[in-house]
DNA sequence: CTGAAAGCGCTTACAG
DNA sequence: CTGAAAGCGCTTACAG
């Protein structure tokens, strides 16, 4: 029974083992409860079965919510999930990717990915191709301009659904909070808000767009400080979820009702939006989901496998009570 | 340069190095992007700076708020963070314990920890003492029959104060809507209600004590029946705050006003308490604090200095809109 | 102060 | 089918 016998029993190697031998081998692990070394595993070249997360903050349920769907693939499939929160500062993502090389983490999943600061993308970039040059699999699940494998959530459609639905119930002068200036998502989805409006002739008086970080204190400040200067909107246009929170907050302060006064929207579908007073329209991203398919092209690049499932995903409007007529209160019945 | 000289620059080592010899060496490190493997490291005995963290769901933000405060002690310390979601399954949380022994984690952190499963706590004690052996940490955050040192917080006093608080608004009969039976978190939460209770002269009626599991949607239902079977109570104590956010929606499905004609309250002060319609009156356990000073005691046990800080949590009532007089709306005025 | 060498616990060609 | 041995990349006594 020589170590080397354990290990081929240990890892159902294709190397041929008597069976009584598997037996007696089976019959001491259990015996002695052993649990192969990880690290020395590892270190001989197979693979780690680790998985590095970045995210912004695991408080934010954006987030525990993306990991929650890796972690519904990861672990069937037998990968422990790191998560590394970087608060989007990018000394500390950097430096929690080279800590994934210097794990040899089979994969690494950049949640909130894509900031635009100069020098660090190139510098992540470097990292990066160090990972997948020792066999890693890197994947993003947000816009970026980096050129490796992503899922991304359009929310494209969802928004210009959005923009129908304002636009319908008679809305004609917004406000938009945006988030930090350097995240890719923050820029498309203000895109796509602009070129949605454009198509009802709807520009965005420049004053009416601020940024609310994708912070809800933020975003709560910024609307008082819009009201406060005077600027005119009939609905505030919030690009996540967070912010729309921060909204409601601060209309309910300021003595402004949702949405007899004001319309509020958000962009994510976050569990509390339903909960809220008045529950919240939004556009839903399918955030589980989005971990789950994240975590499989990940599985599946380490397989070498083809990965089929579409990369983009699907975002629908969601219409909740934070919407309604101008000056008339909710399109679903006033309270 | 040889390796070893390497390896000294790269530890600080007390071995003497020539600086400039140090300086040859570090400037070809960052030449080329050098990062020493982990694995190696760990396995030649050095500390792997791996901390393991068992929760039940990371999506709850019981969980989320712990572990970021887990994360703002252990990334300064340079560790890194498994998160290990359990979901109260013991053969899970056991795999993932072993997983940890595995990977030669230097210290684990129960969350939710104290599944009171026959024979579970005892397969897991064997683990975290072959863990504890080998020099790792284990710490747990809730109330526990295992021997290890913890962090606790102290919710009875808490407790004693929201009953103090319903009594006085003229409260006399109760719901109490509890967790899982096997979860010790519940049964003392439980215990020290009935005792709280008691010194008022007040029983619970046994019908009106249900289990809600610790989950929103279950203790939603749970409300739901409670009424239907026609239990008489004008408040219902929740273990845990995500029970309470049920009974809010159910109350309100149910069209009774909170707290007009019921009072709510939960335990725990849950960040989402504060932006539902009413606030939800809780007993605050200081989330990040216990996270933050768990971490702290697994590092202080693997430096072996003594542990300073309080092992036991102070837990104090927060009285927001949910609860008020006995049919007569909220202390804090109506709306 | 520097370097050669043993050892951590595995995996996997290689020899038998 | 079994076992002896090299090698993964470090750390750390040990010798010089």
């Amino acid at each position: 029974m020589s170590i080397g016998t354990v290990s081929r029993v240990l890892n159902n190697s294709d190397h041929p083992v008597h069976p009584a031998t598997r037996e007696r081998v089976l019959a001491a692990i259990r015996a002695l409860d052993f649990e192969p070394n990880a690290l020395a595993r590892g270190l001989s070249g197979r693979r780690t079965q680790i998985l590095g997360v970045v995210v912004h903050d695991i408080t934010d349920d954006y987030f525990n919510e993306i990991v929650r769907g890796i972690d519904e693939v990861a672990r069937p499939a037998g990968y422990l999930v790191l998560v590394l929160s970087s608060y989007r500062d990018p000394e500390l993502e950097l430096d929690y990717v080279r800590r994934m090389r210097s794990q040899h983490a089979d994969g690494i999943i950049f949640v909130g990915g894509g900031l635009q600061v100069p020098g660090h993308v190139d510098r992540l970039r470097r990292q990066v191709e160090a990972i997948e040059a020792e066999g890693g699999a890197v994947v993003m699940l947000a816009p970026n301009d980096l050129p490796w494998p992503s899922i991304v959530p359009d929310t494209d459609a969802g928004i210009a659904e959005l923009v129908e639905h304002l636009v319908g119930l008679g809305h004609r002068s917004f406000a938009m909070l945006t988030g930090p200036d350097h995240l890719k998502t923050s820029v498309e989805r203000a895109a796509a808000f602009r070129s949605a409006l454009a198509r009802h002739g709807i520009a965005l008086d420049p004053r009416a767009v601020v940024s609310g970080g994708f912070e809800r204190l933020q975003a709560a400040e910024a609307l008082e400080r819009l009201v406060e200067q005077g600027v005119r909107f009939t609905a505030v246009v919030c690009l996540n979820d967070q912010m729309a929170v921060g909204c409601l907050q601060a209309a309910r302060r300021l003595g402004l009702r949702v949405p007899r006064d004001l319309s509020v929207t958000g962009i994510d579908d976050l569990p509390v939006t339903e909960l809220l007073d008045p529950p919240l329209t939004t556009v839903r991203v399918p955030m589980r989901e989005l971990g789950r398919r994240g975590m499989e092209l990940v599985l599946s690049r380490l397989e070498e496998r083809p990965f089929e499932a579409p990369t983009a995903l699907a975002c629908e409007l969601v219409v909740r009570g934070s919407t309604g007529r101008v000056g008339r209160g909710s399109r679903k019945g006033e309270r």
